[in-house]
RNA sequence: GGGCGCGUAGCUCAGUGGGAGAGCGCUCGCUUCACACGCGAGAGGUCGCUGGUUCGAAACCAGCCGCGCCCACCA
């Protein structure tokens, strides 16, 4: 029996500092709220997070963070996506490699003009009011006053971020660039400005670009209206759900395969309630199933009917205006109305003169805009527009020879599809809010300029000249973000050699197309490189029910109040572990995991540092559980820095908590109990290093509480190492410390420590009570195993109750006879099942012919040892 | 309409060709001097269904059922 001799801790320790020793005895809990935000200052001031513009984008590892809405608000997504990309960047940072994590804010011209006006309406104002100027104005004093509050959400998460190069999609210097693009892309012919069918949102006022729409569910009324065929008493049905469009049809439009119709093509109907002459013409568009197969045709308010137009050279009539509402050309019946209102008096009107043949309902996709959710309307407009195809082509064939790897690659072929078949782009929006085109336009002889500088008048006919009152889709400007933040459109820029391209975009799916493949086709276009060399697509957190995580929904989970519950270790441990590349739902268990990690952390590391003499650090293998645990240890460095570099967070962060609760702290930690009170120095340095090198491995996952325990071990153990644990060197396996015949030695006495304390608690040996036991083998088993399944190894009855590998169990009073019997039965028919199990497998030629050799003597190893067992049982 | 993905313990999820796993929850027992955010032990699963391939399938293939997402111009 071991006697566990404790020696005054405080003789041992070299933690001489008495106040901090205090703290350390007394504090029972890790508390990360007064620690993490000390901890946080002490980075920053290190200066840690601010690397030197030196080395070559090569050597040096960045990452470009997805600016957040300066609008916004930390919510889970930005969360997750800025565990892992600290996660990369810790672990890069100490690995040696000089490291930058680029910050930044999206200027978010819809949302950020939306909550200004939003403001201003409850001020009794508008943007109309004010003016452009002092609108503009009163929206950078908002972003001064509000703006950076994301920032410092990120900075409770603990985001090593460089905050010294804060960028802002709006900043000067990123106009600049913005605006060296827009006219580089003019000068070639890629930019251009068209009169053409664009998404329009009623709720900006506003066109959008196709990725903006959203296709909602909508169930309408689908309207049978029958439009009488001229010079007879036919009519020609057609079906809508939109009657108010009716009022700008030019054509009525069949299928050319369609017999029923194929008599009335070329002749014409009259338009109902305006009179307007409309030609029946073939067009392969129109389904000959659909309805009566005929289809009306509204160039000017459908995006369809706008090509069909466009092909038979139809007119475009506009009878809905960019405010919404009814028109003059929709006649005097209808002017000024709301769509909605229209709508009723259209059909109403259609009604009185027997037109409406039939109705019914019709569940169909509608278009909505994604940002202010109101019902798209086709309009057609004089919108700027960027020709994509010919960006698109090197940005495919980066992707296809994975130059730019997309992780996991499925997403590849989506982003493959989509680009192959890709749209011109609108990028000019009817707003304030952003980077006003540069182009500039003479009333006089209709000269238009488009230059970053432009004359004071015009060259040609010397009139004023007046700038285009548009700006830029958001997005243009954030296609350009990995450079733009690093100086250019300065080529020399320290900074963009330094570190463009950038190593990896971390991202969820949603904005793979309106972002990442932008900035692919950018970043080649503009730098000649590549933005990134891999693009990790990760997880969509969702609500714990499975709905989307929102606030109007009502099912957002504020990450900051997790932080206040939990702490930040507690949540980037969380998400990390429930991470994928698949959607999950958000899980606080796995945060509260999180939390006991780092309390466990803190608690396993005060019973070390508290009971370690002055001894360095280092892996001194005096006995076999050393061995053990060093030998673990690779398997957890490789397990969970490996992890990490495949970007596999969920295992990184479950594998490190299954090595330091079960490894370390389960078994190694009561392993080396008594060695440790005893003052052995080996025992305690090898703790130190296994500790120290833990620390360093959870640092990336955990940064918090790894700092801190790590705060006191530099003042523990002698030698030299960083002041800081967020630059020190990251573990490597070390193959010479993996040792199988160590772990399979300690893996044996632990199952055998196992199976004792199971037949104790089966049998009903109360907790405290020593087992009598002999030992039965040649080899004694490891003393683990008596210690930690309280054995008395000097057992002296005669009886023998049971035999668990080298130990007989003898009989004792404590031990219930009728439960012992129970429980050898239980086992015995258990060996039974299994060597029947492993005889079947066995016997079965097939099995014994084709299996792997290693398989088939596993199998026959496991059969001997079963029976043995059996045997020994009796 | 096209594409992608998911269905494994009560819950959230791992596991992708050789005896069903984790965390939480549940049951029993422990104030064992690092930690009750703890320690020890345990119960709980025809791996959606049906076929197929294979000596062997939760995993591979096909079909079906259920759920989710993306793309798409049937009004």
């Amino acid at each position: 029996m071991t006697i566990v001799v404790r020696v005054d801790a405080q003789l041992h320790s070299a933690l001489v500092d008495a106040d901090r020793r205090k703290t350390l005895e007394q504090t029972t809990r890790w508390d990360p709220g007064e620690a993490e935000s000390r901890l946080f200052s002490a980075w920053l001031e290190g200066g840690y997070f601010h690397p030197p513009a030196e080395g070559t984008a090569a050597e040096n590892y960045s990452i470009a963070i997805p600016p957040p809405n300066v609008t916004g608000e930390l919510h889970m997504g930005h969360a997750l996506n800025g565990a892992i990309q600290d996660a990369l960047i810790r672990i890069n940072r100490m690995r040696g490699r000089n490291t930058l994590w680029v910050l930044g804010t999206d200027h978010a011209g819809i949302a950020t003009q939306a909550v200004v006006e939003r403001e201003l309406r409850k001020q009794g104002t508008s943007r109309h009011k004010l003016g452009r100027n002092a609108f503009v104005e009163r929206v950078w004093e908002w972003r001064q006053k509000y703006g950076s509050r994301i920032v410092e959400q990120y900075q409770r998460l603990g985001a090593s971020c460089d905050y010294e190069r804060e960028r802002f999609t709006l900043d000067d210097g990123y106009h600049r660039a913005v605006i060296e693009v827009f006219v580089a892309l003019h000068e070639k012919g890629l930019i251009y400005r068209d009169n053409y069918m664009v998404n329009w949102d009623p709720g900006s006022r506003s066109a959008i670009s196709e990725l903006e729409v959203e296709s909602r569910e909508v169930t309408d009324v689908l309207y049978e209206i029958d439009y009488p065929v001229e010079g007879s008493d036919e009519v020609i049905t057609v079906a809508t759900v939109r009657p108010e469009t009716m009022l700008a049809d030019t054509a009525v439009a069949v299928s050319p395969d369609d017999d029923r119709h194929r008599r009335l093509v070329g002749r014409h109907c009259i338009l109902p309630l305006v009179g307007r002459r409309l030609e029946i013409i073939a067009d392969p568009h129109v389904d000959p199933e659909f309805g009566s197969g005929a289809l009306k045709v509204t160039p000017g308010h459908a995006i369809e009917d706008f090509e069909i137009g466009r092909r038979h050279g139809l007119e475009e009539v506009t009878v809905i205006g960019e405010d919404g509402r009814m028109n003059a050309a929709a006649g005097e019946r209808f002017d000024g109305l709301t769509v909605d209102e229209a709508r009723e008096a259209v059909v109403a009107a259609l009604r009185e003169e027997g037109r409406i043949r039939g109705e019914q309902k019709l569940t169909h996709a509608v278009p909505y805009s994604h940002r202010s959710g109101e019902r798209i309307e086709p309009l057609i407009s004089l919108q700027w527009f960027c020709r994509m195809d010919e960006l698109a082509a090197p940005a495919i064939d980066v992707v296809e020879r994975d130059e730019v790897r997309i992780v996991p690659d499925n997403y590849k072929r989506v982003y493959l599809e989509w680009m192959r078949n890709i749209r011109p782009w609108c990028i000019s929006r009817q707003l304030w809010w952003g980077h006003r085109l540069p182009v500039w336009y003479c009333d006089a002889c209709e000269e238009t300029y488009v230059t970053a500088e432009p004359p004071e008048r015009c060259g040609a006919c010397d009139g004023p000249l007046r700038q285009d009152p548009d700006v830029l889709d958001t997005w243009f400007s954030s296609a350009l973000w990995p450079f733009a933040t690093l100086g250019w459109p300065d080529r020399d820029a320290p900074l963009l050699s330094a570190f463009y391209p950038t190593d990896v975009l971390l991202t969820a799916r949603d904005i793979l197309f309106l972002w990442v493949a932008r900035m692919v086709m950018m970043g080649i276009e503009f730098v000649g490189e590549i933005p990134f060399d891999d693009v990790y697509v990760h997880s969509v957190i969702q609500a714990p029910d499975g709905r989307r995580m929102s606030k109007s929904l009502g099912t957002g989970i504020d990450p900051l109040e997790e932080v206040e519950r939990y702490g930040a270790d507690a949540l980037r441990f969380g998400l990390l572990a429930m991470s994928s590349t698949q959607d999950v739902r958000y899980s606080s268990a796995k945060v509260q995991q999180g939390r006991d990690l780092a309390n466990k952390v803190w608690n396993a590391s005060r019973l070390v540092l508290l009971n370690v003499g002055e001894v360095e650090p280092a892996p001194s293998p005096a006995r076999v559980e050393d061995r053990w645990i060093l030998s673990r240890l690779q398997r957890a460095i490789e397990a969970v820095g490996g992890g990490i570099d495949r970007y596999d967070f969920a295992h990184a962060a479950l594998d490190l908590y299954s090595f330091f609760w079960s490894e370390l702290c389960d078994w190694y930690l009561e392993i080396v109990k008594p060695r440790l009170y005893d003052g052995e120095r080996e025992a305690a340095a090898t703790l130190l290093w296994v500790l120290e090198q833990t620390l360093a491995l959870a640092h990336p996952l955990i940064p918090f509480v790894t700092e801190e325990v790590y705060d006191y071990l530099r003042d523990a153990a002698p030698g030299d190492r960083p002041e800081m644990l967020v630059v020190h060197p990251y573990p490597e396996v070390d193959e010479t410390l993996i040792d199988p015949e160590a772990e399979a030695e300690i893996e044996r006495s632990i199952e055998l420590t196992r199976s004792l304390r199971r037949w104790r608690d089966l049998v009903g040996v109360p907790p405290r009570s020593l087992l009598p036991v002999r030992i039965v083998a040649a080899e004694p088993p490891h003393e683990l195993v008596s210690r930690l399944a309280r054995l008395d190894l000097d057992g002296s009855s005669d009886e023998t109750l049971a035999t668990i590998g080298p130990v007989e169990i003898v009989g004792s009073a404590e031990v219930d006879p009728d439960q012992a019997r129970r429980r050898i039965a239980e086992r015995r028919e258990a060996l039974h099942a299994e060597v029947a199990r492993a005889e079947g497998k066995l016997s079965n030629e097939g099995f014994v012919a084709k299996a792997p050799q290693d398989v088939v003597d596993a199998e026959r190893e496991k059969l001997d040892r079963y029976r043995a067992e059996l045997e020994e049982l009796g």
